[in-house]
DNA sequence: CTTACGATGAAAGGATTA
DNA sequence: TAATCCTTTCATCGTAAG
């Protein structure tokens, strides 16, 4: 491929040259441009200025430049938001946000364009410090006009409709900030337009080149008049853009039992268009937006919302954002056993046939009690035969919600840690000894990839490097990555794995001991400190990485949560820019490598 | 210090019914 | 179509006991 910058975003790198000690591939060699010939876009950058102002809030100002915005940028984000919606904040960042030329300070500067400009030559625009990059004297610029058209472009560029932001601004007053116009705009339109949302198809999984740039247009640059009968999420998503919906079964791009139904093909955004291959996880059922978000980010490739349930004997709903063939998938062998009886024989004996469940619901991090199976004990015993029926509901009730299984004459019991690493597709005891805790192995096991899903939808990889992958792991867990593919025969050349728990490394490195692996594990603990210098040295060292997979926290966006389901921005949640941030300079650094 | 336990609902989607 | 019901959900926090 030729020199391309990353469509999506572009850096600047504070060395010059990479150490160019291998041709950043790997030996196999790889077809990136199947489908299409490649169109290198070149995006412009908007005009921006600097602003002098500091922060007044530094947790949320180290929170942004943690993402890897540069301080200028964030400090005027704040600015120009207020401290209280990071939404906007971040949006502002990205929109708005440009390269900066920071060498020593390693900077990272994203950027997304508002024009569609396929003439204008990239390079024009970016600009070093000393250029009017930084200068409030460029008319043009649409950060120097008065503030009242400040807002308006904002909110414009917002992808709002002018009419609306002058609505906005008349209602609320001349001196409302951005975040309140645009917070009035959204309620607006909630409230005249809450019906209309249901689109009558799930958009194709794929889009076309065509599809892709006017949708790049529409998401970034609006002018034209509101549509009617649209809602807006929190995010200044594009209001024609149908939000993501999950697909209803849950089976992905097809499940391989049904070889009929199966996509064998998809269109990708050409941004998308590796290498490397990117592996995406996160669960499917976050709040509404929030998948808009992450597709958006991930190059706008659609998710893919596969239900374990298909593959295992526990449910296990989640979407994955990845860049993959789907074609010539197969699935990991054996076949685990698919039902509770035949995953856990012993039960069957005492299961009562009023309890009709085939299938386990999603493993959690948290177990039930001893306690709570001893009074549902007692509840029980009382009966001969059947209970009656409130209480089976209860019963009932209780089982789906802690996962309970029958294990003896009224005994129901919560799964066993190697019961769990069964059903998610772990050898046995992966998660045991070592000085690990069993609330650690719960919990390690419930944040965890279900292996023979994840290893259904890498499983394409096998052919296509005969020689073995480079893998860049993100948020790594115990390792269902790593263990997908080698229980898939896909040899592991290098693993750069980053983790935050001391506990899943251990777990991880004990695996990799113990299967002798002949490739090189090297961790890493946290993301954050996992800079743009580590990751150009662990490059020209492994010689690029083939594929990077990753499942960011889900903390702030499952279900269960009752106290900080605050979405993507949340504490944890928010990593997930940090896997962005990171796959981009994977993407960035090995197309300049080339 | 660790471990176990109970309390803490909402959001979203699907299914069913009116 | 709209209202209603039903089900599921990679969790967190404070407390008590060891």
């Amino acid at each position: 491929m030729s020199d391309t910058d990353s469509h999506f975003s572009a850096l600047r790198m504070g060395q010059g040259e990479m150490g160019g000690s291998s041709d950043g591939g790997s030996d196999d060699n790889i077809d990136w441009n199947t489908e299409d010939e490649i169109e290198i876009e070149k995006y412009p950058v908007s005009c921006c200025s600097r602003e002098a102002a500091g922060p007044s809030n530094t947790k949320l100002f180290d929170h942004f430049v943690g993402m890897g915005f540069s301080e200028k940028l964030v400090s005027r984000a704040i600015n120009e938001n207020g401290q209280e919606n990071t939404d906007l904040i971040l949006e502002s960042l990205l929109t708005y946000a440009a390269i900066e030329d920071s060498p020593q300070e390693q900077q990272i500067g994203i950027v997304l364009s508002v024009c569609d400009n396929a003439s204008s030559d990239y390079e024009e625009n970016l600009l070093d410090d000393s250029s009017d990059f930084d200068s409030d004297s460029d008319s043009e610029g649409i950060y120097n006009p008065s503030s009242e058209e400040k807002k308006m472009t904002f909110l414009t560029e917002m992808g709002y409709t002018m009419n609306e932001a002058s609505i906005a601004m008349e209602r609320c007053g001349a001196d409302a900030s951005e975040a309140e116009l645009a917070d009035f705009i959204c309620a607006h339109q909630m409230s005249k337009a809450e019906d209309a949302l249901l689109p009558e198809e799930k958009p194709l999984p794929w889009l076309s080149v065509d599809d892709f740039r006017k949708s790049k247009k529409r998401k970034f640059l609006r002018y034209d008049s509101c549509k009617r009968n649209t809602i807006r999420d929190k995010k200044p998503m594009c209001e024609d853009d149908e939000p993501i919906r999950l697909p209803n079964p849950m089976v992905g791009f097809g499940l391989p039992t049904d070889s009929c139904s199966q996509l064998t093909h998809r269109n990708l955004p050409e941004p998308a268009i590796g290498p490397p291959y990117f592996y995406y996880e996160n669960v499917a059922l976050a709040p509404k937006g929030v998948w808009d978000t992450i597709s958006r980010f991930l190059y706008d490739v659609e998710p893919e919302f596969v239900d374990s349930k298909y593959f295992c004997a526990c449910a296990r709903k989640r979407g994955y954002v990845h860049n993959l063939p789907i074609h010539n998938r197969c699935p990991l062998r054996p076949i685990p056993p698919l039902t509770i009886s035949e995953a856990l024989p012993m039960t069957k004996r005492w299961w009562p046939n009023w309890d009709t469940r085939t299938k386990l619901n999603c493993i959690q991090t948290c177990v039930g009690s001893a306690k709570l199976t001893e009074r549902i004990r007692k509840a029980l015993e009382d009966y001969d035969g059947e209970p009656p029926l409130y209480i089976q509901n209860y019963v009932l009730n209780e089982c789906r919600k802690w996962n309970l299984v029958w294990v003896g004459r009224n005994k129901l019991a919560p799964l066993e840690p190697d019961e769990v690493e069964m059903l998610l597709g772990f050898p046995r005891n992966h998660t045991r000894g070592g000085g690990i805790s069993r609330t650690d192995r719960y919990k390690s096991l419930g944040n965890s990839f279900q292996v023979d899903t994840v290893a259904y939808h890498l499983s394409v990889l096998k052919d296509l490097y005969p020689g073995g992958i480079s893998l860049l792991s993100l948020f790594s867990g115990i390792g269902g990555a790593e263990v997908a593919l080698y229980r898939l025969g896909i040899p592991l050349k290098n693993v750069v794995s980053v983790e935050i728990s001391e506990v899943n490394r251990t777990i991880v490195r004990c695996w990799w001991d113990q299967t002798n692996q002949k490739g090189n594990l090297i961790d890493f603990a946290d993301i954050q400190q996992f800079t743009a210098e580590k990751l150009e040295q662990l490059i020209s060292a492994v010689g690029g990485f083939d594929l990077v997979v990753g499942g960011s926290p889900c903390n702030n966006l499952a279900g269960s949560n009752r106290y900080h389901r605050d979405g993507l921005e949340g504490k944890e949640s928010s990593l997930f820019y940090h896997y962005f941030r990171v796959l981009d300079l994977v993407k960035s650094i090995m197309s300049k490598d080339q």
